[in-house]
DNA sequence: ACATTTGCTTAACAGTGTTAGATTATTTAA
DNA sequence: TTAAATAATCTAACACTGTTAAGCAAATGT
């Protein structure tokens, strides 16, 4: 009898179906508004259920935050692939990690803990190393005196990622700033952070 | 009678003890830690008592931000007067406002929006603007061309509040980098900022 | 048909911010 | 000094929060 197969997809629908209310809740209301009887009320059940699907609502975050970072690594990937010139490149994938932010918003506040307590103990969490990698990949193409030390690539990964996530900080928390001029920033200091990679 | 100079000057007592109790709670526990409950077990009152002196729990939350403006604006102000040079001074300011947000951690993540739900409309708060008046003043004495232009002055500031406020966050979230990067990114990009000011 | 397991709900606990009402203490007025 | 008025404080409650235990009902296995 196949039906245990049957019960295993329901079982994954109500699982998916968790996450997606609870991605819809805070798109609508903010992380703020976010509770297990909120996603109990949408997905048509009572809160005790989701606790045979998740062990507590970190569990819930531990996941979104997941699914957080594969959709970056894929945007930032076609970044990449968008471009032939490695410089171009970087730059691309930068500002595809700018567009994320704000287009995935929510997403983006539950990954780097903008405005969310979000759990401590997403360290080592290899979705979030996939991005990283093609950061630092992207970086080392660009470096050209040999050999290519740990050192440097780190350096300049986090120059980066510091101003990037910065101003993405500063435009999520007190908005209000000119886009233009956020613009002016980002397009600039990546310029000049990549003409300082050989230095 | 002077009873009412008395009382008044019990009151005054009593508000500072709540705002206090607020900061050693959260110096002990944490952010999300902080109750109106636990507020009164320190403080040795009841939870209701504390309505009397804040209009609720963002009210002591605004307080408390003002008063890290103002502890931030005296440290960034001393790092100033402590150098000659203009670029100097620049370059220790922004060591001082590094300094503040790990001496005073917890000011600065409800200052900034870091793993705190702030209130939104700390918009315009004079205590704030006084550092970044001292930020503005100590860019623009390093722009030689006339006249200075405010959107340069306001670019170059984004980009230094961006890079060290980024690079703070990045640290008080996802703690565990290693402190001579955090020293070799912060001196070298502002170094970098400092020299582009004058492209 | 009976027993067992599964799915799901209700009820509860301990905690949160906040408010209304009752109570106690202090001050004022007679 | 005593009575009335005011101020200070607390208790109790409401509507939430995350989470767990107990119970009911329907589907399943024997």
């Amino acid at each position: 009898m196949g039906s245990k197969e049957r019960i295993q997809r329901q079982k994954e629908d109500t699982r998916k179906s968790i996450l997606d209310a609870a991605l819809q809740i805070v798109k609508q209301e903010g992380w703020a508004a976010l509770s297990m009887r909120k996603i109990a009320d949408v997905i048509e059940y009572t809160a005790p259920i989701i606790y045979e699907y998740f062990s507590n609502k970190e569990g819930i975050l531990f996941e979104l935050t997941k699914q957080g970072y594969v959709h970056l690594g894929i945007k930032v990937k076609a970044a990449r692939d968008s471009k032939e010139n490695a410089e171009e490149q970087l730059e691309a994938m930068w500002l595809a990690y700018w567009d994320f932010a704000f287009e995935e918003k929510e997403y983006y506040q539950l990954m780097y803990g903008v405005q969310v307590n979000c759990c401590e103990l997403y360290t080592k969490m290899p979705e979030a190393e996939y991005t990283t990698d093609l950061f630092y990949d992207a970086i080392e193409k660009l470096i050209t005196k040999l050999p290519i030390s740990e050192d440097i690539s780190c350096l300049k990964y986090y120059t980066f990622w510091s101003l990037i996530h910065g101003l993405i900080s500063i435009n999520l928390v007190q908005k209000g700033a000119n886009d233009e001029i956020n613009q002016q920033i980002l397009r600039s200091a990546i310029k000049a952070i990549i003409k300082t990679i050989n230095d």
